[in-house]
DNA sequence: GTTGTTAAATTAACGATGTTAAGTAAAAAG
DNA sequence: CTTTTTACTTAACATCGTTAATTTAACAAC
């Protein structure tokens, strides 16, 4: 029963209709063990008919990962409200531990798999817009502790402070989120090991 | 021309001739993009032989990474030998991190990807043997500098501080792995990220 | 030495996947 | 009323991991 001229507004309904199913599927099983077909199926559509939405199933995990960075930024906005620089900073970071372990499969796609380089041209996300991008906002949040003078003195980069505290972030969610059921390894407790984590970076970051 | 009964040793041979080639792929171009026939191909077989030596192509996975986990072990056993205990750890890390870069699609094979939960019956790495466990030497290494009363006093858990230390340098090295083409952000050079989070988790754990 | 038996390998084939090509129905355009 | 365009579907393809059926060759028993 294939119909007529959609407008503008349906064909975007029908896309967003398809990344949200994706969406669902790749959070709660992962983006290899989702087939188009099976997307598909969960919208009533034919496997074939996402194509006419998206160029390959690799453009549709970006442009879904491009709607969850707005997502994350959106997340972590909340705590821009808290006014002492160092609390924030500290919120900030439990928030993006929070959003990593409560959408595994999420963080996975956005953070723990290589995709082409992301295309500016195409990404919804506004690149250094606050509202938007996270790694902006860290940014900021980071340079407002510097800029009140909290840093140890000989460090100097702003930047290269913010990519190390996301680094060190990241290690704690990235190994959770891909070895915590490796019997190897006696893990503490997620908790203890994100505020371990966030203690152990204030302490050797900011000035005695 | 398929011949009769390989002794035991043929058998071994044959089944590490398919391991080392299948490495070789894995590690230059990820596991996602080598399929068992180009294995095959590569060392003369039909594909299907691989299985007469491996139940599928995870098993197969599983059993690469179970002796490189030996060879990071071997690797990193070097560093041993240093003296002081805090430059042995620092050593350790280095050497971790070098390990990480030189061989990215290992990497994310052993550490950043989900793998069933390894079976010690079958591993042929012995757990808590410092020859073969490099997890066991970081926790050795760390316990060392624990044990010289090295770290902050109200830092009581050994263990912890040696995951928190991995999860340190995993994260530098898993972002570089899988975010470093990424344009959006501007990272800086790896062996300064490397060493700033060497500094900081220093600073954030050794008494003044 | 012929004849089974068995191990090691192969080729054929299966089902699933991402994707492309060809076809179809209905609304719009002329 | 015809023609074109649009939204979709079904068929089909190549490739993948994997299994089944088949072949080949060495050994064992008589």
């Amino acid at each position: 029963m294939p119909p007529k001229p959609k407008t503008e507004f349906e064909r975007q309904q029908l896309r967003t209709l398809i990344m949200d199913a994706a969406r669902e599927l790749f959070v709660s099983r992962g983006v290899e063990a989702v087939t188009m077909r099976e997307i598909a199926k969960r919208i009533g559509y034919s496997a074939t008919s996402i194509y006419l939405h998206f160029a390959d199933k690799e453009a549709l995990i970006r442009a879904i990962c491009d709607t969850d960075f707005l997502a994350l930024a959106d997340a972590l906005k909340n705590n821009l409200v808290i006014t002492d620089p160092v609390e924030r900073m500290l919120a900030f970071g439990r928030g993006y531990a929070q959003f990593a372990l409560n959408y595994p499969n999420h963080y996975r796609m956005m953070f723990m798999t290589e995709h082409p380089p992301c295309d500016p041209e195409i990404s919804s996300v506004q690149q250094n817009n606050a509202e938007q991008d996270a790694y902006f906002q860290l940014k900021i949040v980071v340079n407002e502790v510097f800029l009140a003078g909290k840093f140890k003195p000989d460090l100097k980069d702003s930047e290269l402070i913010a990519q190390t505290v996301w680094a060190g972030m990241h290690g704690v969610c990235a190994l959770q989120i891909s070895m915590a059921n490796d019997i190897w390894v006696n893990w503490a407790g997620i908790e203890q090991r994100l505020q371990m984590m966030q203690l152990t970076l204030m302490r050797g970051l900011m000035r005695d």
